[in-house]
DNA sequence: GCGTTGAGTGTTATGATATTACATATGGAG
DNA sequence: CTCCATATGTAATATCATAACACTCAACGC
């Protein structure tokens, strides 16, 4: 299973991991890894959860790179349209990409206690989805998969019990 | 398959059906199906599409049934609460159940060029999503399925040689 | 070299979506 | 009748996102 995001892990490993594999996925494909690209990457990397862009053009600011909203917007459609980050859509926000460069349909695990946000992987064209949609004649390019409900940890906390 | 959306089919019939289920399921369980809530599921159900909160406030202001944003908000609060509509997160919108009243997760299929939203039935317990949940003790409430690409009448206009 | 071009960035302004807070009404329970 | 819960009216504001335009700079053809 290579869901990521509510067990202990090791952090500066994945983060150093992924800047790698996106830096080369840009060089492969002549993609230029600007500095504010980087940054935002490397924010969303190190603190490992969904942050809204506003936040992350905070510490933009505080880092001199940048302080409207469309130098984070630009960096982050950079991202996302290239895999790197994905957008939860149900939060506004964004999260990096646990396996960047790999081409993949990310389903989320969004814990409504903590925020906490877990990757896994989707296969929107099997399912009752795809049956549908093939069904119908409507051809899938894309999809978002969300589910929202309670992480083990704050499972736990909500009953005491265990 | 009781997917809608791409199809033709009676309007008015369709409207009417979910107007009296939702007013069957308010009875029962003591919901107060008042004025402006009514008529902000008559105006999705009329229009049979996605709408913005604010497009629905519009006619509701020329009805003069509110003209303040929280007015269309906790109508439409109530509705999404109550199964009765969906709000797709991907388009920041609202559209009206196809089967209120029962109980059921959502899929959403919706055309990139024109906008059209089918709806169909997810499983999301099943399926990789519930087994990576499964394997991380992650407990599903709810979840957001939506799938963006072609209907079939854009797929027929982008490939005029059909 | 030098102009042209295109991608990226800086900045202002504004648009689009959503909520907080508080005042007012209304209808049923005790 | 009074109290309470639920719903609504309204003003103000928070949050999320984009349009439009000026500027920089590197790559390229000549």
């Amino acid at each position: 299973m290579d869901t990521i995001g509510f067990e202990a892990h090791d952090h500066k490993g994945c983060m150093r991991a992924a800047l790698a594999a996106v830096e080369a996925h840009c060089t492969r494909h002549k993609l230029q890894f600007t500095p504010v690209r980087r940054r935002v990457l490397e924010i969303l990397l190190s603190e490992h959860r969904a942050m809204g862009a506003y936040e992350i053009l905070d510490t933009l600011r505080d880092e001199g790179l940048g302080s409207q909203p469309p130098v984070a917007y630009r960096a982050l459609d950079f991202l996302v349209s290239n895999g790197f980050v994905h957008k939860i859509e149900r939060l506004n926000a964004f999260i990096a990409c646990t396996h960047p460069g790999q081409d993949h349909t990310p389903a989320f695990l969004i814990c409504r206690q903590c925020d906490a946000v877990a990757e896994a992987h989707a296969e929107p064209s099997k399912g009752m989805l795809g049956r549908a949609a093939a069904d119908t004649g409507f051809t899938i390019e894309q999809a978002v998969v969300e589910a929202m409900g309670l992480c083990p940890q704050c499972r736990e906390s909500v009953h005491p019990c265990a």
